[in-house]
DNA sequence: ATGGCACACCTTGTGTGA
């Protein structure tokens, strides 16, 4: 089962290139971050022609996620089931943002949590939104213990907006203390972890200038001048399923990128 | 110290992002 994370920034900008994608890497579930769109624009009918379904929380001009999911043959009914979004979860710092959306996926004798998220960016570190990050970001842990005794097999993908370590800064210390890379927003991310969740790309991969953003300015992707903020973490339960974590630099070559690029996993299930 | 670049929006500037 490949699980793919990718922050378009706009979908309705980025539509050809996430569709000329999904046919060449044909993931079972692609999770979207900064839609940038409202419910009822979203291009349902182009991902149902390439036999995809999407889960949509949209949210007008910032932020939006999707679960997007290859339909099994055969069947009419679509068999993932949209569990949970920004709206239903009690608890997150108002005002409620599409941040966040969940979904069951059945397996052969089992069922596992894949939650999608676009945390927010945090401005600069000591603002209001930086503060609303950091609040953010621990409901997220508290939500996600409460569903790891529900689930043995959690899957948390998407933009975190936070490098765990200086492995994966291109220059630390240029970045050091600055938001993305503060010490409170990796302890943040290190007690998702701890929670008994894995970075499956590090889990894999001991060397650093590998990135999943690149600054449209300066030339920086043509420098590698870039960030690791997208991430997809793994329960324990599926530690001895993951087969391969890479990046998929190839989209930000393009022309007219999203400032992201494809995070996936391969997991024997 | 600033801006670079991109995107959305009741657009000719402004807010937000990372």
């Amino acid at each position: 089962m490949i699980i793919a994370s990718w922050n378009v920034n706009s979908i309705s900008v980025r539509l050809a290139h996430v569709l000329n994608w999904l046919q060449d890497n044909h993931p079972d579930h692609l999770c979207l971050q900064e839609l940038k769109c409202l419910d009822e624009k979203f291009p349902h009918q182009a991902f149902a022609e390439l036999g995809y379904k999407a889960h949509v929380l949209g949210e007008k001009t910032y932020n939006g996620v999707a679960i997007i999911s290859k339909k099994s043959q055969g069947e009419s009914e679509h068999p993932v089931l949209l569990k949970a979004t920004s709206k239903s979860l009690s608890g997150f710092p108002e005002p409620i943002q599409s941040r966040i959306m969940a979904v069951e996926i059945p397996l052969s004798q089992d069922r596992l949590l894949l939650v999608d998220l676009y945390v927010p960016n945090g401005s600069e570190v000591g603002s209001e939104k930086y503060a609303y990050k950091l609040a953010w970001f621990e409901r997220l842990n508290a939500y996600i213990k409460n569903e790891l005794t529900v689930y043995d097999k959690v899957v948390v993908v998407g933009d975190f907006n936070i490098a765990p370590d200086d492995l994966d800064v291109h220059d630390p210390d240029l970045w050091r203390d600055q938001v993305l890379c503060s010490k409170l927003e990796r302890a943040v991310f290190n007690d998702l972890l701890g929670l008994g969740m894995i970075d499956s790309f590090r889990s894999l991969t001991a060397e650093g200038k590998h990135y999943s953003w690149w600054d449209y300015r300066q030339f920086a992707f043509k420098r590698n001048a870039g960030l690791r903020i997208d991430h997809v973490l793994i329960s324990n339960a599926l530690a001895p399923s993951l087969q391969r974590a890479w990046i998929d630099k190839n989209p930000r070559t393009l022309d007219k990128p999203s400032d992201h690029a494809p995070v996936l996993v391969d997991l024997a299930l």
